[in-house]
DNA sequence: TTTGGCACTCTCGCTCCGAGAGTGCTGAAA
DNA sequence: TTTCAGCACTCTCGGAGCGAGAGTGCCAAA
């Protein structure tokens, strides 16, 4: 495409992300284009829209980028906005403060994200295929319940209370605690599987069964935390004015189950992840887009952050910011070893 | 007031509450009057209004309930509708599934609440004036870095990652543990700023200061857990077509440390506590009824749940629901020990 | 290829109007 | 004294009509 019909979708772009008012020529030629009459705009106008990058809400009105003419934009003319400093040193402070474990930092992840994007957000957390246990305990509650504690790579920590079909003392957990410290921490779970099979029948079976029981929890995803923030900010926006969008976005948000499948589907293989109205699935999000990328430590653990806001975005500004907080967010938890 | 008035406004609340429209004399008639003419009921009415408990949106229209006249509804008028079976074993398996933390239960009160009163809910966590510690557990991460895992009443789970000057041993850590358990373990956060005193420097006074803090910000109630759901159903109610109306009720519902506050006191001492519409203190709950209850496992452990919605509230079917949920979590909370 | 000029189209806000719903009042009946 | 039928009145709501304004598309000239 010409150099001067990408200025000019540029500007349309630019023009209509934050004014949200169909452009036209005259505003167009007054604030881009001084040295090009309105009528040449014009032309060029109209063939981007016969393009499909443009469209017009009714024949007399100014034009709007169409979901191909956004998708165009972000692919062949968006450079990133830089961010600024204010705004950097709030990411930094943020993730600063979050607590140390990975819990946490999702929601951490999530508020920040919202905040400096001024849209919805959406954060899974980072994942591994395999759980490891990098410390167990077991505390005697009454003679035949047992509160087992994991701590999980990542600093997770999972509780559940046992019921064992034998009373045991505090003495005899603490040494079963030593034992399976021993044998297990800083082991993947089929080491615990390993374990369980070679066991004796008796408390150390049903310990262990429930050992193996929170990691496969954790592993098959069935506990897959998701979290979201941001709503409030949608509703600023004149596109969400009639709660029913809103209401229709925050049916997808709350549906995590759903979600978390959505994020790793749509992310793929890639590190960043633009999804523009019509190009989504679900018809719920036409009118909206995502934005992706990937957040951890390392790279087997990856989670999935994202913005979740109108098509007309500011894109530029949205993916510098969105990928500030998740290299943020990466080398803090590389730091805190979660 | 004479019983006729009574019935006529238990009437107009009910209608009004189930259509969202004003209601007219003839509709009054025609649905629960039928002995009587239109005309009486008008003159009814008309003195309903002049009591305050009835407005006119304009001139010709129905009538429709002012805040005094819920206020007088849900005093004098009010019986508890019975909850369906459907519901109740709902209620019963949600709280069931409930994991054995207070966390845990704190969210999932809320979100029962959401669903079976089809409105917004919040709730915070039951907080007694001192924590006590139930298990304390300390990992070695690195040398000089060590995690530090609280186990409190309630099967509270918190962790810290303490950078200590000196380095430390597993096994250095091991015994620190036994004898910290030993020693603190079932006691209230008293006991351990008495040890902290008496502690000499070192390792154990260090780890025994963040200990304290950690409980400290427990009691003080920094890091108090009050946690929200359904605003999705808000959006379905007319009043909050226009998306600024729930856009006051997230501001307020997102300002976790202003909210924990104001559901204490707001409930103050009583076991049941409604506020409607302008007698809400805050401006952005105005249109907006607030229906609050207590729930814990015991009398000094107890948290506040509540629901938030449009004054024009089935406030019968509310109240009965919201306390169900608050005796059905009290008991399952006593019954896991949290 | 660019540009000024011009006719054309469509929205938006305004007013006007009639239908409909619901009221308040009045005078008579119970 | 209460109830009620009848009636005039008020107000909203939706649709129609209209003018202003914004913006376009096209054309002929530079």
């Amino acid at each position: 495409m010409e150099n001067r019909k990408q200025a000019i979708l540029r500007a349309v772009v630019h023009e209509f992300t934050t004014n949200a008012v169909p452009v036209g020529s005259q505003a167009l030629q007054s604030r881009y284009f001084v040295n090009l009459s309105s009528a040449t705009i014009r032309s060029e106008l109209a063939e981007l829209a016969d393009l499909g990058y443009l469209a017009q809400p009714h024949t007399s009105a100014g034009r709007v980028p169409t979901d191909s003419g956004y998708r165009y934009f972000v692919d062949f003319l968006m450079d990133l906005e830089p961010i600024p400093d204010r705004v950097q040193t709030y990411i930094r402070d943020e993730l600063k403060a979050a607590p140390g474990d990975v819990e946490g930092m999702v929601e951490r992840v999530a508020m920040t994200v919202a905040a400096v994007t001024q849209n919805a957000s959406v954060a899974s957390a980072p994942q591994g295929t395999l759980a490891r246990i990098k410390h167990l305990d077991l505390v005697s509650l009454e003679p035949k319940e047992v509160l087992l504690i994991l701590l999980l790579e990542g600093n997770l920590l999972r509780q559940q209370v046992v019921n064992t079909s034998e009373p045991a003392t505090q003495a005899d957990l603490t040494r079963l605690t030593a034992q399976f410290n021993a044998s297990l921490s800083g082991r993947a779970s089929d080491e615990a599987r390993r374990h369980y099979d070679g066991a004796p029948l008796g408390l150390e079976k049903e310990l262990l069964g429930r050992v193996i029981a929170v990691l496969d929890m954790y592993e098959k995803g069935t506990e897959n935390l998701v979290v979201h923030d941001g709503v409030r900010n949608l509703l600023r926006q004149p596109e969400f004015a009639e709660s029913s969008r809103v209401h229709q976005v925050l049916e997808v948000l709350e549906e995590t189950r759903y979600l978390t499948v959505l994020l790793r589907q749509l992310i793929g293989e890639s590190d960043l992840q633009i999804v523009i109205g019509s190009e989504n699935t679900s018809s719920r999000l036409q009118g909206c887009a995502v934005v992706l990328t990937t957040y951890g430590p390392s790279d087997r653990l990856k989670g999935v952050v994202g913005v979740i806001g109108p098509t007309r975005m500011a894109y530029s500004q949205t993916v510098a910011r969105l990928q500030a907080v998740a290299r943020g967010a990466s080398d803090r938890m590389a730091e805190l070893g979660v």
